[in-house]
DNA sequence: GTTAGCACTCCTTAAAAACGAGTGCTAATA
DNA sequence: TATTAGCACTCGTTTTTAAGGAGTGCTAAC
């Protein structure tokens, strides 16, 4: 399947793991000693320079033990790694306590993903493209201001204040909820777009600079807030790992961990690149942002379930103890699960 | 008045000034080679010594030259340092454009200060306590939920669903959202405590679960969302910073510069320091947070004028250009008057 | 009071040496 | 034919040593 035999997969596992605890290139010697091994130091060169000739393992200079090229990581997070199912345990705990807040709650599970990995970690608000409208509702707040409540499905709630040139009175009011929740209820933001708000328009009768700005104004605050919002934590992390944490990579990485627009590239490219809910890794060159190119990048996206879903990340090293990390990852969405889909969840 | 005569003066002038540029421990040679110092070397090291008795400066290792303590810093800032009015350009066109996101702009802010210092900036976001009720509305969404919906001086907005155990009528409904607005608005969020709250709830007659339900959550809709927002940027400007970025200090003071409590801790210390609107600058030990004790931290209060403040911040190296600084975030207090002062400004 | 001169300190940098981990190859062995 | 022991060689790392230099404090002369 991939040109390997049972002993140099074996070998191949072994250097991997190996590299993954002490962060140092492994020689044949080390090797011979690992259990359930049983080759002299000779042997394992020889087959070691077989391994790099097909590019699983790399040698950063002559006279260097080898490490795992990217290939090689890769071969190993795809087929080498068997998953340990294993406790994630406190977790649990921490996210029972009903978060009513979200923001509170994603920046929470960003700290918790980071001390137990170890790795930094991000994670993403939750886009609500694909949620519904639920409910609409202007009301008058002074003779020249309109606030505009939406709610959508999974109880976000967005509002926007609306300047109006001229009084609107009672009755013109509510007309306009009854238009608006007639037509917009149930649809998803987005399929609102300007056909609907000017067909909106035409049937709002009165043809009025008011109602225009009114419903502009609504349509505005649907787009708007569509941005992500991303929650880091752990970016120190990165110092306990050597090979990152030189002035210049360090630099960059916390660069790119602290002004989140990267990120949010990051989290636009695996949103296109993972099918369904599932898990992603990302391993040295494949990085989708440039900054990570030394760094492995394992995601997940999640769902809540009502059309919202976001992005979760962690960055670390590409001798990332990838077990571990899925791991986590997978029981903080089972988490997510029960958090968000039942109770309220005001957004922010 | 600081047992310093005007030579004395002149030379510390002259250390920290060198000092402030090179981030080398400055000499007597050096010196006595600046313009307006016409005097010996030796001349210099006299003066020095005595500088040094007196507590302004202090030698990092025999043989070394002298660099400014905290104390010689501390004189700088206060009465050494001239200041000059300088054009803080840019920052006017990027302000203008109209933000009716506050988040952005402070976001923006923030990335401003940084770009602008060289130095790490923090911008936390207005507290409302002493901002006033300007309406309330709640309104029906569903059978067993009401979203209200709480409008602040300067526009901020507030919202939160309340699920109730039973459905509330049209009139109650109306009822409350009198009551609500006769004894609310107009009032700081300060002013609102329970005692209020249940005043209402006597007032509201029908002493149901279902009004005290609606009131309660009111209550804390009022009373949350008044935790601190801290935006920063720029963190890693202090790798510029050879005395900062050793990885010990380094990993400190980026770690609570993402981890944002502390600083809100900070901001909170501050607010109690600053008397009125203005600048306050920490050096060294004098700066409120642990991981801080090797920086100078430069801060000022704005103010919206309708009861909202904050806090902004510059971290960087004791050696920081405290002009500089300073003139920034004069002109960035300007324009935040500005800004904030007329238009919409939708909160988040 | 100011300055030149000199000895001394101690950090920094460079160069040299010692070290050691690991390889590749060869020849012996099972 | 596959495995292993042995050895020479490479090359990065660490340690040692030496040289260099910046800066001070002190003394004595101006």
């Amino acid at each position: 399947m991939d040109g390997l035999d049972e002993r140099k997969r074996k070998i191949l596992n072994a250097i991997i793991q190996t590299y993954l605890e002490t962060g140092e290139p492994v020689g044949s010697r080390t090797l011979s000693k690992c259990e359930g091994i049983n080759l002299s130091s000779a042997t394992i060169r020889n087959e070691m320079s077989d391994l790099e000739d097909l590019g699983y393992i790399v040698q950063p200079h002559t006279s260097a033990g080898r490490i795992p090229s990217d290939k090689g990581y890769r071969l190993y997070v795809d087929s080498l790694m068997k998953d340990k199912e294993e406790e994630v345990s406190q977790m649990q705990e921490l996210m029972i306590q009903k978060q009513d807040r979200m923001d509170h709650t994603l920046k929470k599970m960003a700290r918790m993903l980071a001390e137990n990995t170890n790795y930094a970690a991000m994670i993403s608000s939750p886009q609500a493209y694909h949620s519904r409208v639920k409910f609409i509702q202007l009301s008058q707040m002074d003779e020249f201001h309109v606030v505009a409540v939406i709610v959508l499905e999974g109880n976000v709630v967005r509002n926007r204040i609306i300047s109006v040139s001229e009084p609107l009175n009672n009755e013109g009011l509510l007309k306009l909820n009854i238009l608006l929740n007639s037509q917009l209820v149930g649809q998803s933001l987005g399929e609102i777009n300007l056909g609907i708000i000017s067909q909106m328009k035409t049937q709002a009768g009165i043809h009025s600079t008011l109602v225009d700005e009114v419903l502009d104004a609504v349509a505005q605050a649907l787009k708007a807030g569509e941005e992500v919002e991303i929650y880091t934590s752990g970016a120190t992390n990165i110092f306990k790992y050597p090979e990152l944490s030189d002035r210049q990579r360090a630099q960059n990485l916390i660069g790119t961990l602290e002004e989140k627009n990267q990120l949010a590239e990051l989290v636009t490219k695996v949103m296109e690149d993972t099918q369904e809910t599932g898990m992603r890794v990302y391993i040295g060159q494949e990085a989708p942002v440039q900054s990570m190119k030394d760094c492995s990048v394992v995601t997940a996206t999640y769902d809540m379930g009502n059309g919202m879903q976001g992005t979760i990340g962690i960055i670390g090293p590409k001798r990332m103890d990838y077990e571990n990390v899925m791991n986590n990852m997978k029981k903080l969405m089972q988490q997510l699960d029960q958090v968000f889909n039942n109770g309220e969840s005001n957004r922010r």
